[in-house]
DNA sequence: TTCTAAGTTGGACACGTGTCCAGTCAGGTG
DNA sequence: CACCTGACTGGACACGTGTCCAACTTAGAA
């Protein structure tokens, strides 16, 4: 990448701190630019739009979404601040899409299912166990699963 | 490991094929040496206590616990046939404590919203996110929320 | 006894991922 | 003009994770 770039490797590490903290910047920089205005009538509507979105998106960079998996498990505290953006704006999103549409005694609970679900999907997908194209499907009904009776 | 196992590293790799194969196969073994025999009146009580059961199985050995996750991402084929059994069982503890007290009809989604989510626990476990103490409790309130409404 | 096969070994080698540092170079300042 | 500063560089070095191989040991078969 440094080549690409054309710098020496010793100059990219004064931009970046790791390879893991290069990925994890990348992968950032690529999901903030697809904010999703997610629209629709319903809770479970704006929920599968937004996991749609997300869905598309990572399939649109199956390479990065690959590499960003095992890079946001680093230790690097360039890491660790990235992944608590990524963590935030994944529940940040979800949160917008639900609204309040869900009572909010049950609404942690939730949110919490969904960024658990929608973890685990990316990195079963990071794993190569379901194509990122799989995503938007596999989504659809564990989304589906998890508000149905919160509505 | 290998000077505590009295060998060389050379005689080492002769029994595993890599770092992250030796860590899959310990956890694999140790996970396979506590199956739970959840019993409980209620899908959602045998979830739980599936749950709860991982859950402290995985603190007690939180160091192993976490040298899994990273490990459980290599492409090495060795590593990939105990990653597909883990989840297998994973899958298989669900469906059992599920019984047939949700419709099969559901039962797929909920049971895929379900392995998701404790993937999903389960990476934010192994980064550090959550400990592997609090695993049990939040796995608790999701696993909740996941199968109410389809009981 | 001799031979064989399996298991084991030290040590050389390779690659990826960084770290470190002395030195160069270009651009702006006085 | 000389000087300074900050960016950049090649190259040496280090560590982890494996791979490979010729040689050695040992148990058992012939």
């Amino acid at each position: 990448m440094a080549a690409r770039a054309g710098v020496s490797p010793a100059t990219a590490y004064t931009y970046v701190a790791s390879k893991n903290h290069l990925f994890a910047e990348l992968f950032w920089r690529y999901l903030d630019s697809g904010r999703p205005e997610a629209a629709g009538s319903g809770a479970l509507e704006r929920l599968r739009a937004t996991t749609r979105g997300m869905a598309t998106q990572l399939a649109e960079a199956p390479e990065l979404s690959a590499a960003v998996t095992p890079a946001l498990l680093s230790s690097d505290p360039d890491v660790e601040r990235l992944r608590l953006r990524i963590g935030a704006e994944f529940l940040q999103r979800f949160a917008d899409a639900i609204g309040d549409d869900i009572p909010a005694e049950r609404l942690d609970g939730v949110l919490d299912a969904l960024v658990l679900a929608f973890s685990g999907a990316l990195l079963q997908a990071g794993m190569g166990l379901i194509t990122y194209t799989d995503l938007g499907d596999r989504l659809d009904s564990v989304v589906a699963a998890i508000v149905e009776g919160h509505l």
